[in-house]
DNA sequence: ATCCCTTTGAAGATG
DNA sequence: CATCTTCAAAGGGAT
């Protein structure tokens, strides 16, 4: 799928920040033949998945309690009740994929049920107005007729990149969007206090800051700092009141830190950096500045909360990045743009501070995980999996694709097998698809030692550049993106956002954080 | 009490 | 230069 790229910079000027703003798009793919052929497919294979997983339905007690929001996770057309930011997103007046309900493909979606439609099977889906089930956007290509996964939710990562000429979008307010731009002045988003308006000194990395009279939530930047654009930049970045710490005092473990300092014992876990560390602790910890995602999820967390009824916030954020891709160029450009201000501000309060500032700022954290060895981390997850999904047997992975890791629409299957949640993946058959079964092998034949890890291949050189070929579409527009698709590291982890080759339910594959290793179900 | 999970994006670190 | 890693938010769940 053509990714194009078009990249910020804030136009003209360029952008201050030298910031890399940009807005993706996700080019339509005629890929319609396939995902039918893949459903058929999927229709003709159904016939073997319960019984095979017969053993999970009695382990898939752990699944179950997320199964709704496993299953309210699928579908990703078919949304009737559009997200609150889709009050941008018009035009889909008629949906450009050609299987939603009643279409192309089998999978009956969740809007049916909305719809008060049969919905085939109902999936009766937890979120209502979900994330998936909203209109894709037209700039999208064909989403995944499936995903599942509660880690594996992974939606094709499908960058847009809608701005030609690499022109940064700046958005023209529309009326519609003019109402997002209010929204972002919600009290949650920058409860900035009177007091924070206008205050505009920079904030020396040196000068001690204080949280504890500022709110929570004050602990960004001061929208007056936003150059008077209205956008609601951040909430207070507002130098805080002379203390000593977090100025972001709002995080937990920000707040945890900053009430034991740095506790003895990760002074003396540190060894050798205690130096470094009294160092910085003297130092108050500035944030990074929210990129676009975050902050969209920050405004947008609430309301999925609202509407859905799970809190975890590991399932809200698979919600959120699937509305995030859901979202029209525009919508998403507002949100760059905002993010790029945050940065501008940030810059502005802190002219001296990097983002390795706050490298190993949770380092105690991140070092354990990285102490570990693979294996460590692999068995770890393995049996995180297992627990999760019940699947403790052997040989438990989608027969059709090989896959071993978590196959979504297996794994939906089997949920909807073993679970109370009525699932039309819930027969006995092959969850996945022919272009599953495609990119698998490729993976496979790229892939030198996990062969069924979609992200060990992606990593191989070999296995990037194939699936890359695939999907990546030629088309990067200028100026070219940090990563330019097929090379981002989490593209190229994320096969289907490496391809959209399929638009198909591929799960996403785990990134290649330490602790995020693909999950092996084998 | 602490860490994990999960998302995307920005940017530093590394090879 | 390409890739990898860390950190931003958040809060329930796991350890």
């Amino acid at each position: 799928m053509p990714h194009a790229h078009s990249s910020s910079a804030a136009s003209s000027g360029g952008d201050d920040l030298g910031s890399t703003d940009e807005v993706k798009v996700f080019k339509d793919e005629g890929d319609g033949e396939d995902e039918k052929r893949s459903s058929e497919n999927l229709l003709e294979e159904k016939s073997s998945l319960i019984d095979w997983t017969e053993s999970e339905e009695k382990s898939g007690e752990p699944y179950s309690g997320k199964l709704s929001v496993k299953s309210d996770l699928s579908p990703v057309f078919g949304k009737f009740e559009p997200h609150p930011a889709a009050s941008f997103n018009m035009g889909y007046l008629v949906t450009p994929y050609p299987y939603p309900n009643g279409g192309a493909h089998p999978l009956p979606v969740s809007m049916t049920s909305k719809m008060g439609l049969p919905a085939g099977g109902g999936l009766s889906l937890f979120c209502p107005g979900g994330d998936l089930g909203q209109p894709p956007p037209a700039h999208m290509g064909i989403p995944p007729p499936y995903q599942l996964d509660s880690k594996l939710a992974g939606l094709a990562r499908t960058p847009m990149y809608p701005f030609p000429g690499g022109t940064y979008p700046y958005p023209m307010l529309s009326p519609e969007m003019s109402q997002v731009a209010a929204s972002w002045h919600t009290p949650s988003m920058y409860p900035i206090s009177s007091a924070a308006s206008g205050f505009r000194s920079p904030y020396p990395t040196s000068l001690p800051i204080s949280s504890s009279s500022l709110s929570s939530e004050l602990y960004r930047f001061s929208p007056t700092l936003g150059g008077g654009l209205g956008l609601g930049l951040s909430p207070a970045l507002v130098p805080a009141p002379p203390s000593k710490v977090d100025i972001f005092s709002h995080h937990p473990r920000s707040q945890v830190e900053k009430s034991s300092g740095s506790s003895a014992s990760e002074k003396q876990s540190e060894g050798t950096a205690s130096a470094n560390n009294k160092e910085q602790n003297k130092k108050p910890h500035i944030k990074k500045p929210l990129n676009a995602f975050m902050l969209y999820m920050k405004e947008m967390r609430a309301k999925v909360v609202a509407e859905c009824t799970l809190k975890e916030s590991a399932a809200i954020n698979q919600i959120l990045g699937r509305r995030w891709h859901s979202l029209s160029r525009e919508e998403q450009a507002k949100y760059y743009e905002k993010a790029r201000q945050e940065r501008q501000l940030h810059m502005q309060l802190y002219p001296g501070w990097s983002a390795r500032d706050n490298y190993g700022y949770g380092s105690k954290k991140k070092k354990r995980k990285k102490d570990r060895g693979p294996a460590e981390l692999g068995g770890n997850n393995l049996k995180k999996c297992r627990a999760r999904y019940g699947l403790d047997q052997q040989n438990q992975w989608c027969k059709p694709c090989r896959r071993k890791k978590k196959c979504v629409r297996y794994l939906e299957a089997l949920a909807a097998a073993s679970g109370s949640v009525p699932h039309p993946m819930a027969t006995p058959q092959s969850p996945c698809s022919e272009e599953d079964v495609k990119l698998e092998e490729l993976s496979d034949a790229s892939s030198d030692g996990e062969a069924d890890t979609p992200l060990n291949s992606a990593s191989s050189p070999g296995g990037l550049s194939a699936l890359s070929s695939l999907a990546s579409p030629a088309s990067d527009p200028p100026p070219a993106p940090r990563h330019p698709v097929g090379t981002n590291p989490r593209d190229a982890n994320n096969p289907l956002s490496v391809g959209q080759l399929t638009s198909q339910s591929w799960p996403r594959a785990a990134q290649t954080r330490p602790g995020h290793e693909v999950i092996s179900v084998s």
